[in-house]
DNA sequence: ATGAAAGTTGAACCGACTTTCAACTTGGTT
DNA sequence: AACCAAGTTGAAAGTCGGTTCAACTTTCAT
């Protein structure tokens, strides 16, 4: 069961008793709180780090990293000041939970498009339209990746590196299936990627964030741009 | 005179006897003042701001804006702790002047490469070159206007939307030449405008910020795309 | 049923930083 | 030479919020 929508803590995941797992998806409570033995180690618990989470997405999304405070945070969530530090060692602790949370949604909401009908730039030109409906939706999600930049430089540099790298290999593949023209150099694939994805979070912040537009538009728009460029003929 | 290569603050631009000015440029210390009656009415005046600036530029560039103390930046500027008052009102409106700053500062380094040779497509180019150039020297100016998204989101917001609406012109000329391939929906000239400034900060970031790729070898990738798209044949 | 482990509570501590201000210095003008 | 507006100084006030902790409650395995 997802928290606001966004914050996915599906408790049973890891269950005692679950035998398997999704191969990478960090999707349990367990996992997301700080890494020292701060894990919850009941049910009570994860409920009330589930409840951390979810005040701390939305204080952080609305009040940014400095404006806000583990008094509100813990104050939404129903639960005093110092459960908040069962659970995390800082307010940075608990922030970069949180960016590798969000990173995390946003390749999975993302994911499904990429796979299916349609050449590599088709399944791109899906994939930035679910992009921008996710981020109209969770524009808590898009502040907080953000402003990682600041207070988790790790976690979004490691965020746009590992999402320019998945970007990259997607293009090569498309390569080599011949629905994209021959690159020479080798750094033309790491520079498409960047600007490719540049293009996407501005899109994003644009007409998702501070605007309304239909996604599918300006995914159609983009695309064509991507496929055929701007020049005359 | 510079300072440290990129706070432009020529005294002499706005003396009492000059008699022109340029047009939209806001590069005298002056009006880099917070907006109060805050303004130096002295050389001595004027030099010890443009040390303020200095410092702060470098402060806030190094350690971010919630890091960045005033007692580090009036140290840096070797000034009095209570001088920094004399020329702003906080923190924040130190922040802001300097967003504006950067802003304009941004601007005037690209605007050269965007007249002279070669069709709209290649100024472009060339203006992607400058401004990778630009990043790489300045880094602590990339760091700033980025994290005005949260101390300052006027300035923030307004730097992006006139950068991509100039961006947008210049397409819409570029088109009315001919060089360009149509495009009907009145939406596309600002989705591209958009797209293709996402790109730019994107590599800006990846190979001017965090890494030293050769701009123009960049440029000329990101061109080829733009031009003629990633589609076969 | 019971005891130990896990979780919860919130008052108080603490350090850090912005901002103020009244006394002092500087330098240009008359 | 003396005046005064502009600028400078830094100690201290004031604020604010993160973090700690010892007492208390709940949960759950035995």
């Amino acid at each position: 069961m997802a928290i606001t929508g966004t914050v996915d803590t599906t408790g049973k995941a890891n269950a005692k008793h679950s035998g398997a797992r999704a191969p990478r998806a960090t999707n349990d409570t367990a996992a997301i709180g700080a890494s020292g033995g701060k894990a919850p180690r009941t049910a009570r618990g994860e409920k009330t780090l589930r409840k951390i989470l979810t005040a701390a997405l939305e204080e952080f999304g609305e009040r940014g990293f400095s404006e806000a405070s583990i008094v509100s945070i813990t104050s939404r969530a129903e639960v005093a000041l110092g459960t908040f530090y069962t659970y995390f060692d800082s307010k940075e602790a608990l922030f970069q939970a949180l960016v590798r949370d969000m990173s995390a949604q946003v390749r999975d909401h993302v994911a499904p498009e990429l796979s299916g009908e349609g050449d590599g730039l088709e399944r791109e030109r899906r994939a930035l339209a679910a992009f921008l409906r996710f981020a109209a939706e969770h524009k808590h999600v898009y502040r907080i990746i953000d402003e990682a930049e600041f207070v988790d430089p790790e976690g979004f540099r490691s965020h746009y590196e590992t999402t320019a790298s998945r970007i990259a290999a997607r293009l090569g593949d498309a390569a080599s299936r011949g629905e994209l023209r021959q690159d020479e150099s080798p750094l033309a694939h790491e520079v498409i990627a960047w600007a490719l994805m540049g293009a996407n979070v501005f899109l994003g912040l644009r007409f998702a964030v501070w605007g309304h537009s239909d996604a599918d538009e300006v995914a159609a728009i983009t695309n064509r741009l991507v496929r055929d460029g701007l020049g005359a003929r």
